[in-house]
DNA sequence: ATGGCCTTAGAATAAACATTCCACGAAGTA
DNA sequence: TACTTCGTGGAATGTTTATTCTAAGGCCAT
């Protein structure tokens, strides 16, 4: 009679794992036929149904019922949540895991203190920029530089919540010499600031949801005019998207409590700097 | 064009990305709901049943299947085989490790390469969002939360580099209902923009070496006029120390590349969202 | 040997599921 | 206004899927 240690507790895939190892030698046959190919291929286990993995571990689909219930669940569906959890956790980066681990910490638990949120934007903000590293492509940044360095000028599109991050890259690239028109709509001249942009310029328009109006309106304007775009924003279906050279895609996280900017902050910053040293 | 062209091939996920992108605008209502959904939550779509899938993106599962087929695939079962192609190929990531991995290695060094560029901005980003966590202390916030809670109209102070931190402040601030005055010295009137500042009222300062004149200014003035103020700066020796109610000291990183407004931004945001929390 | 006990295979069953169908309604056209 | 087309919601449908049940097989102690 295996032993039924209830103490567990289910959820995490780590666990899961353990306690197959544990109660491993007690199981019969099958079962430990099955508990064997439950750890050699947990993705089978997760994403095929009782019958496909009955079929591949070579028993019958009873003796996967059997199994799930020898571990204390109910039946194979809620076995196999488990080692679904695995891929999920997998693959958005790592935010997940880390932001439950400070949630274990207990650093994360009340909203009203400030510390804690401080810490949530902190923690965010790294996620952000580590998934940051992995989503840019090498092309495409060279792409980018490529056309910022072939304007004459470069205009710097960023309205509503992405002004912020406008107005850095326009601040870095003066300061590193290049000629750049901030397209700030100042005095409501958003459309006459962009008036004399040509084909020998660039632009590079940041914009987020929701997307302001003014840059959905002017963007596609631009680019109507044959001015080489870049774009970054968070989702390919983003107005500053269709007729762009080069679009950056950095999709929000799905539990920021608000967004960061500092991920956009960071590449549009990579973008300026990148543009001064490739051209020595 | 940001990729290649839409070269047609079921299976990958991201060749189902654009094509879900591209066919958007040509889709009726809800299937453009639909596809908004999917590409914002691919694991729902990966893991879900209709029903399920439905429910969340609140559609009826008639739709799912329909979107699928618009896509051209037999059914959601189909469909849902490539999102799940997603999970499956994402399988071990460890960042910790490869990033460690990277700045060890010389790929940080090379810095002819744009995406070295990008790696050693957002890896001093972390770094500096960490040292963020640990510097700031909880009565610092505590106070400076409070004077804004007080205060009938914020005054945002940020010019030259950090004038980005002070839109990112005002814009979040004035979203959460705040009213907020920030001092851009448009057309060369920032004292005039002060002017009418009280006692009743506080002031955010942001200044970073090397500190704008302007700034260094200003700042004296309003706290002669009694103006509490909160200063976000990196030296105990700024022009915005002296008079201040509060200081955030987030010192700058000894070799950093160029200044990275991350951290700044992040307290920034910290402050104007845990003034919410703490009034309800 | 043989009776008791546990395990197993496979069919039976019930639940969950994806898919189809049809009627309704809105938007466009003559 | 009347007619057509297309999109949509919701119930009906038929299929897939997990689970349960039962008879039979194997093992061991007596």
């Amino acid at each position: 009679m295996p032993t039924k240690a209830n103490a567990r507790q289910h959820g995490t895939y780590e666990n899961l794992r353990h306690e197959i190892a544990r109660q491993h030698p007690d199981f019969s046959d099958r079962l430990r036929v099955i508990a064997e190919f439950a750890l050699e291929h947990p993705t089978e286990m997760a994403l095929g149904t009782v019958a496909e993995v009955a079929q591949r571990a070579k028993v019958q689909p009873s003796a996967i019922v059997r199994f799930a219930r020898a571990l204390g669940y109910g039946g194979f569906t809620e076995l196999q949540q488990v080692f679904r959890s695995r891929l999920v956790a997998s693959v958005p980066p790592s935010y997940k895991e880390r932001i439950t681990g400070l949630r274990r910490d207990g650093r994360f638990q009340d909203a009203n203190n400030p510390q804690a949120v401080l810490t949530r934007f902190a923690s965010e903000g790294m996620v952000s920029l580590e998934s940051l590293q992995d989503r840019v492509r090498q092309a495409d940044l060279v792409r980018a530089i490529e056309l910022l360095g072939a304007a004459e000028t470069i205009y710097v599109l960023g309205l509503g919540g992405s002004f912020p991050v406008a107005a850095h890259l326009t601040y870095v690239l003066r300061k590193l010499g290049r000629r750049v028109v901030i397209l700030d709509g100042l005095g409501s001249a958003l459309g006459d600031q962009a008036a004399s942009a040509t084909p020998a310029d660039a632009l590079v328009a940041i914009s987020f949801r929701v997307y302001n109006p003014d840059t959905a309106r002017l963007f596609p304007e631009l680019v109507a005019r044959r001015l080489p775009a870049i774009s970054i924003t968070d989702s390919l279906l983003s107005p500053i998207v269709e007729g762009a050279s080069v679009v950056f895609e950095i999709p929000d996280m799905p539990e920021a409590a608000l967004r960061t900017m500092v991920a956009p902050m960071c590449l549009a910053q990579t973008l300026a700097v990148g543009l001064t040293l490739t051209l020595d």
